[in-house]
DNA sequence: GAGAATTATGTCAGTGCCTGCCAATTGGCC
DNA sequence: GGCCAATTGGCAGGCACTGACATAATTCTC
């Protein structure tokens, strides 16, 4: 094991034993850590008892995450892997911000899928919240967004057949588009309630005001 | 000393010996720990050694610093502070935008002297690519940079005089600002070399790609 | 199918960040 | 000088994380 694999890693998945036991080892390392972390709380929460739950020692879950953000984040990781996957499967002739956007919105059914093959959603949910009002958790994903980020623009400066060296656009876009989807997803959090069809619901009415917010009135 | 204070905190600082002599430990922490960062690296560096450094004891340090990523970024703070300092002194008249676009421009002058008074010009700028370079102070600051976002939010929405809960323009306006904003930084920090100059020029140019970045069609 | 090669896991020791606690020192004020 | 309040230092300890080595489990090879 070098690295995290994505969810659609390789063609054909190995599968031996060994292969399913390291997955079943990884989802249970997830499922316990984000039970805990729902229950008492990130920062309350040891790796030594994350391990204890999952009947493994601690050592072992720092083979399989580097860190312990990085278990908190496992399955925003998840989802953001499909994304970018959504996005290269869009059609050549979309425009950016179109393409960008249909991603997003095509991405949410599969997110399911992949969720709950590890995870309850109702404990994803939870731990989206978990993330807003964690510190910690918060820098790491938004770190992590911004390396989404350089992947996307570099994706879009590809369709468009540009060299992102040359021209920022693919970077501003992507920036700009990535900032709204942030912010919906932060007022989504502190609505409290509601679930991914209104976090969907929500990302469609911010990003129809990505325009009027750059209009020079905001009156008119 | 309950919490960090901006520059301008009271109308008429105490000023006694006491408050001196504490701001000369800030100043000098700040300074020996950004000269260690920047020889040796930001994970490299140990807080012992910058206390060692400073002259002060670790308790200390932690007295007046929350955290290792906290002196890193304590410039970069004392700027966003500034930022918003500025944003508040536009004229009312202004529109969103341009009043955003006019205040991070006018920023950079008054930021120069407040660099100076504790640090040389030429460490602040190579603390910029710091950050960039290390996984944790980039997520620290991308935090923070979060919470100034939603502060400048605020500030347009009681410009415009409106309900940031009801209206979402101001979050997604400083949303799509703020991601332009981090785009330019990286980009400059990549380009090696440059001054503050070349950020401002790198600003302007990249602010001015948000329209066409959304534009249906890039090859008009 | 037995042994060899590979790989995952456990244990242990150690470093560094950070905190609570208490004693000692220092500055402000009469 | 002498009292009060604030600042500081030292120490013990918890927790995240890492390197090194031994052990146990798979897979490979014949």
């Amino acid at each position: 094991m070098h690295a995290i694999e994505g969810a659609a890693a390789r063609p054909a998945a190995p599968s031996g034993l060994r292969e399913r036991k390291k997955r079943r080892t990884r989802d249970t390392l997830i499922r316990s850590a984000l039970e805990l972390f729902a229950r008492k709380g990130y920062e309350r929460t040891t790796v030594d008892e994350i391990a204890e739950a999952a009947e493994v020692s601690q050592r072992t879950f720092f083979r399989y995450f580097a860190n312990k953000e990085e278990v908190a984040l496992a399955m925003q990781t998840a989802v953001d892997a499909l994304f970018l996957a959504t996005l290269r499967s869009r059609p050549a002739a979309e425009a950016p911000l179109p393409a960008l956007r249909g991603a997003v919105l095509g991405t949410w059914d599969g997110a399911r899928a992949v969720i709950e093959a590890v995870v309850p959603l109702e404990l994803h949910l939870c731990t989206y919240r978990l993330i807003e009002s964690t510190p910690q958790l918060l820098a790491a994903r938004l770190r992590a967004l911004s390396e989404v980020e350089e992947r996307l623009a570099l994706e879009i400066a590809r369709r468009e057949g540009l060299d992102p060296r040359a021209d920022p656009r693919p970077h501003v876009l992507v920036a700009a588009f990535g900032g709204v989807m942030r912010v919906t997803t932060r007022a989504w959090g502190e609505r409290g309630e509601g679930g991914l069809d209104d976090l969907r619901e929500l990302t469609v009415a911010y990003l129809d005001q990505l325009g009027p917010a750059l209009a020079e009135n905001w009156r008119a």
